[in-house]
RNA sequence: GCGGGCGUGGCGGAAUGGCAGACGCUGCGGACUUAAACUCCGCUGGGGAAACCCGUGCGGGUUCGACUCCCGCCGCCCGCACCA
């Protein structure tokens, strides 16, 4: 025993400044707890900053996606409370919806038990990695003090006509036996949440009329600072188009209606299409058609949306003739009307007028059925376009022909006029039409907040009054999917009395869907216990808009759409007073499994960070993460490389705990002290600097180089000055946000008092970041021939001077003609020869 | 088809039009160690003994100078998908 202890004294020796993660991260992990360092006050007199990240869905466990996800948000926001703001930087969890379900129907367990596990479980992941997290506003969206929140603003809507219940054509998925909204479907035909295949099903249910706020939610994006990819996204979805609703009179007396963004082309309109499913196609078909009508009907609707919709441009275009004519209003021509799947009954008016000379569509249809062409658009500077020969269609500008009065007219220019001229005649207005359709909310899933509405036999359909509110999800139904909510076999659920006579009635059994928790969860955080409105307009206030958001980019449409819909109709309820929620947005990239596909919990491909922490150390797994490429871009995991993290956090550790031991009052050379002083500052500067850009591997980037000078530099007299503890400090204060363990050590090591959490971020300063010498390139016919140092600031004809002076250069230049010398000051010299 | 993004060593990646490959990993060599791990030092795009030459998907162009800007291709990824 004796030669072991004798190892041990040494070892312990030596590994007094050897950084070891399993002993030091419990040890502060427990001390900010105990602190409360992270816990926000409102009443904080110093500039807020609100930094949100996307709540998870308490799905099991977290996976290094998650941390991938949230290790940057908790950078920024430490940073930003370290520079002085009054940081909210709060989570949750988005906790109804069907995975829980399935999970519970798979495991046999509740799936509040489910869900409740894995909540416990994923913060105590989140604190191991060392989050910024005020637990204590904490939101959990299946808590009925939450969902009845849900429950107060659709009996809001419902006041206001925008929710409202409606039959019509909907998307089903067969394998979650739910309704899904629009937003939810990909791919033309693919469920959202498990990947089966979805199809339509005529169906009653409940809406919130997001199609009321489409302009405004196009016009302010312009004023977010979001990206430009997911602005693009919604703006497409929104799908505005501008032009012009006709009507157009058949010979049966109908009037039938169509929208189209080219009024200027109603001359050359050649025939009708209608959808099949348009109404007017039972009552305007003749007899002799009937037959082939009804048959391409029953086909339509048999065949799948996806191979409806797939735009191959080999597809051939299919439909039939009603045998029913219409009039064209502008020159009271004879045109027939068809039906072809091309048109689509969920856009404009689902019919349209065809020209086929200037829209591909249409010419494809007429050469396909034969149909007649006719030029009114003829493109300036080119030859006649002529309807026999053409080989595509014409859909540039140009100017109206044989179009009567029109002819001449520039186009696009022109369009005004003819709409003008149009509803002078009665026959058509100026119409703006939205791709956008209403929000589908209800689902016919267990899981969910319950829809606040009763159904009396007298008094039809009533909503619950608030103050019977929440209407509670019973914890005691057999919730296994059948087609219909669950909730229609718990009797004591179901059976209810009219609030308004007092009479029996039965409750809505559909749900909402869970993106309506997700829609103002935010506003939530800044009063998690508000119990007179889903939140407190007077503590929401101060704290909005959110500053920062930061989630998955999978949310570009669904939730960030809906997010922004609900603002507004908040605004308008009187909540708050802000017209967009998120100020501004980031969006991390995913991390992939190794093999470049999504990492997926079925295939077991997903990577957790529980082991690596063990291994490395959370810090190391953060410094990871970040480092492995632009937060934005995301990639396939892999864990090379996190060695190189724990080496920087060892090598950083070591010469900041060295320092404790260092009386730092002797004397070095001016030049080295103000060296190092200025790598001190220069590093203060790129790393504040990269954060604010969202470039956090160059980031780490700076601070390994900084650690990597200064290693260089331990054993030199600088290491014995006063800069030097300037050094160590600052490069603990510029790690604290990235890696808060170690940083709290090596502050600790510094003699400074806890904690380095609530100081200060350094400022630099610009003269102390100046270099004095400066190593320029100097080429000859832009090939690098020679490197000068020179003072930093040498203006540009002393540069050249300079560059001119060397032996090396007067060598490439004897014997040949000097053409041109490019001097840049701080950059390089280029002399062109000859 | 339309819209957006990307393409750089063995790998992840860096580079306001100005020295391509920062930083990290890997690999090789060395020091320390009884040994190993850890740590430390050096080298690490290709060719060449060297001077140098070649090199950022391909082909052109602009420029004193292009990974960067422009034009035309090729490949990959994402979004939308008959939106009248």
């Amino acid at each position: 025993m004796s030669a072991t202890d004798t190892t041990v004294s040494t070892t312990t020796h030596a590994d007094i400044h050897r950084y070891d993660p399993q002993a030091v991260e419990p040890k502060w992990r427990a001390a900010w707890k105990d602190a409360a360092i992270y816990r926000v006050d409102d009443g904080d007199p110093k500039p807020k900053w609100y930094s949100l990240t996307m709540y998870p869905y308490p799905s099991g466990v977290l996976h290094v996606g998650h941390w991938y996800a949230f290790a940057v948000p908790d950078v920024f926001a430490r940073l930003q409370r370290m520079r002085g703001y009054n940081v909210l930087f709060p989570m949750g969890f988005d906790a109804f919806g069907l995975p829980a379900e399935n999970a519970a129907i798979r495991n046999n367990i509740h799936p509040a038990t489910w869900t409740f596990e894995n909540i416990a479980q994923m913060e105590h992941q989140y604190d191991l990695m060392g989050a910024m997290i005020d637990w204590s506003r904490k939101v959990v969206t299946c808590d009925p003090e939450y969902y009845r929140w849900n429950q107060w603003i659709f009996l809001q809507m419902l006041e206001r006509g925008l929710a409202y219940r409606a039959g019509g054509s909907v998307w089903w998925c067969p394998n979650d036996q739910t309704v899904l909204a629009n937003e939810q479907v990909l791919e033309g035909n693919i469920c959202e949440r498990c990947g089966a295949e979805v199809h339509k099903r005529d169906l009653e249910q409940w809406y919130f009329k997001i199609t009321d706020y489409a302009e405004e939610l196009l016009r302010d994006l312009d004023g977010l600072d979001w990206p430009e990819r997911v602005k693009t996204m919604q703006r497409n979805w929104i799908g505005r188009s501008e032009g012009a609703r006709l009507s157009f009179r058949l010979e049966t007396g109908d009037e039938l209606e169509v929208f189209t963004t080219r009024p200027d082309t109603v001359f050359g309109a050649t025939f009708m299409v209608l959808a099949p499913e348009h109404p007017l196609v039972a009552t305007i078909t003749t007899d002799e058609q009937r037959e082939t009508v009804e048959a391409y009907v029953q086909q339509a609707r048999d065949t799948s949306e996806i191979e409806r919709q797939t735009t191959d441009a080999a597809k051939k275009k299919t439909g039939v003739f009603t045998g029913a004519y219409a009039i064209n209003p502008v020159n009271d021509e004879r045109i027939p009307v068809w039906i072809a799947d091309y048109v689509l009954m969920t856009y404009g008016t689902g019919a349209i007028m065809a020209v086929p000379a200037h829209d591909t569509r249409d010419f494809a249809f007429a050469r396909a059925f034969d149909l007649p062409i006719r030029v009114v658009i003829q493109p300036e500077d080119q030859e006649t376009l002529d309807a026999a020969t053409m080989a595509e269609p014409y859909v540039g500008p140009g100017r109206m022909v044989n179009s009567g009065q029109f002819d001449g007219t520039p186009v696009p220019d022109g369009l005004p006029q003819v709409i003008a001229w149009l509803d002078e005649q009665g026959r058509g207005t100026a119409e703006v039409t939205y791709r956008l359709r209403d929000w589908l909310i209800s689902r016919q899933r267990y899981w969910g907040t319950p829809i606040p509405v009763v159904y009396c036999d007298d008094c039809a359909m009533v909503p619950v009054p608030e103050e019977q509110l929440p209407v509670e999800l019973p914890l005691d139904a057999a919730f296994t999917p059948t087609g219909q909510s669950p909730l229609v076999s718990h009797e004591s659920f179901l059976n209810t009395t009219c609030p308004r006579c007092g009479g029996a009635a039965r409750r809505e059994t559909d749900t909402m869907d869970t993106f309506v928790d997700s829609s103002w969860y935010w506003f939530r955080y800044t009063s998690p216990h508000f119990n007179a409105a889903p939140f407190d307009p007077a503590k929401a206030a101060p704290w909005s808009p959110v500053d920062l958001y930061c989630g998955g980019i999978e949310h570009a449409i669904l939730h960030l759409l809906y997010a922004r819909f609900f603002t507004k109709v908040l605004r308008d309820i009187g909540l708050t007073e802000e017209d967009e929620p998120f100020k501004r947005l980031r969006n991390q990239g995913m991390i992939l499994a190794a093999e470049g596909t999504k990492m997926s919990k079925s295939r077991g491909t997903q990577v957790g960070p529980d082991e690596l922490v063990a291994r490395h150390g959370a810090d190391a797994l953060r410094l990871h993460l970040m480092f492995l490429g632009p937060w934005e871009q995301g990639g396939p995991w892999n864990d090379r490389g996190i060695t190189g993290m724990e080496r920087f956090i060892r090598r950083a550790f070591q010469i900041v705990s060295e320092v404790g031991e260092r009386r730092l009052d002797g004397e070095a050379p001016d030049k080295d002290v103000a060296a190092l002083r200025s790598l001190t500052h220069r590093t203060i500067r790129r790393v504040t600097e990269d954060i604010d850009d969202f470039q956090f591997n160059t980031m780490i980037a700076a601070l390994i180089e900084f650690t990597n000078e200064l290693m260089k530099l331990r054993d030199q007299p600088v290491a014995q000055t006063a800069s030097w503890r300037e050094a160590a400090e600052t490069l603990t204060l510029l790690m604290a946000p990235s890696t808060p363990y170690v940083a709290e050590e090596m502050w600790s090591r510094l003699g400074n008092a806890f904690s380095v959490h609530q100081q200060t971020w350094p400022v630099f300063d610009a003269a102390l970041a100046t270099v004095e010498t400066v190593e320029i390139p100097v080429q000859i016919n832009g090939k690098v021939r020679d490197k000068i140092v020179v003072e930093t600031g040498l203006a540009q004809d002393a540069l050249l001077a300079a560059a001119k002076a060397s032996e090396r250069i007067q060598e490439q230049i004897s014997g040949k003609t000097v053409i041109k010398e490019i001097a840049v000051p701080g950059r390089l010299v280029n002399i062109v020869v000859r």
